[in-house]
DNA sequence: GCGCAAATGCTACTATGTTGCAAAACCATC
DNA sequence: GATGGTTTTGCAACATAGTAGCATTTGCGC
């Protein structure tokens, strides 16, 4: 924690202003502040459902930002890493990504199976009323539920 | 009904025997009793977790069953379309797929993070506590419990 | 058996993600 | 504010999983 305070500090006492969000995020993992984090950082933090690699390649795009595509995966699969950021796997082939704006990742999801958007449900978990089979080992559970989000249930 | 019971007495007829499980299921979906598809329900059936597209494939393969990769692949999706199978995304990038052996696709799952197997947790659903944001119209949850399985568990 | 719709096999193609390595950027220290 | 070691990036090639079009074959109602 010290050490991450540090880090911070030396790019912060250069430009002479406060971290963002999404730098102390990433300062606070012990990770390094670039350019390619803190814009996809933002990206998700902004955004109310989990994006695609694609659709967060065209965010950074729209925002004038040049990077590479291996970059981006490897800058996602890092914030999922180290636990800032979640990673979904949908029905169609794309994964998609999220951050849970408060703490950590544990919460339902909702899955639109019209549009295929995910969204995050904070401050809902499951009581999983658990019978597993003996030896089984429970580490966490995950919910998605399915059914319609708001802009696609109208036109039924 | 009574065409799906005609379309299953044709073939039956001329072969003179009853008709096995997976060509039981088939007919009932209305589809036509082939070799790829019964030996792929076959193959499920008698799992005991889902399985991949390339585990299917060796076995049709072990059992001298010829057959193309796409049509194996349209049989899976025709088995999840018509309901009799369920299609699970997992975190590395393979479906997984399999057949609740009594009814309907309406139970957990169990995923083991150390060796990837899936299991159908039949007779175990949650009691889900949803709070959903207005909107939000809940079609069916779905809940996947990730851990160790008892063979990965073993040898902590 | 006959004929037609459904299913298959082939080939080519797309989408998504990965690997290896050299160049560039970050940042702790001076 | 420069320096140098380490992390991160860019690039090019590769890998894997799934899809599309179309001619051929097969299941099955008759
Ligand atoms: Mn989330
Ligand atoms: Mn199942
Ligand atoms: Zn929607
Ligand atoms: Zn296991």
């Amino acid at each position: 924690m010290l050490q991450n305070h540090l880090q911070l500090t030396c790019k912060l006492m250069s430009d002479h202003r406060q971290p963002t969000p999404a730098e102390s995020l990433i300062a606070a993992q012990g990770g390094r502040i670039t350019r390619t984090r803190v814009a996809v950082l933002d990206v998700l933090l902004a955004a109310d459902q989990s994006l695609t690699h694609d659709e967060i390649a065209a965010a950074l795009a729209a925002q004038g930002i040049k990077h590479d595509r291996v970059t981006l995966y490897r800058t996602l699969d890092w914030l999922v890493d180290v636990g800032v950021a979640h990673k979904m796997a949908g029905d169609d082939r794309a994964r998609r990504f999220g951050v849970a704006a408060s703490g950590p990742h544990e919460h339902a999801h909702f899955h639109c199976d019209r549009c295929g958007k995910v969204v995050c449900l904070e401050g809902l978990q499951p009581a999983v009323a658990v019978n597993l089979p003996g030896g089984y080992q429970l580490d966490r559970a995950e919910l998605v539920l399915h059914g319609a989000c708001p802009s696609c249930g109208k036109d039924v």
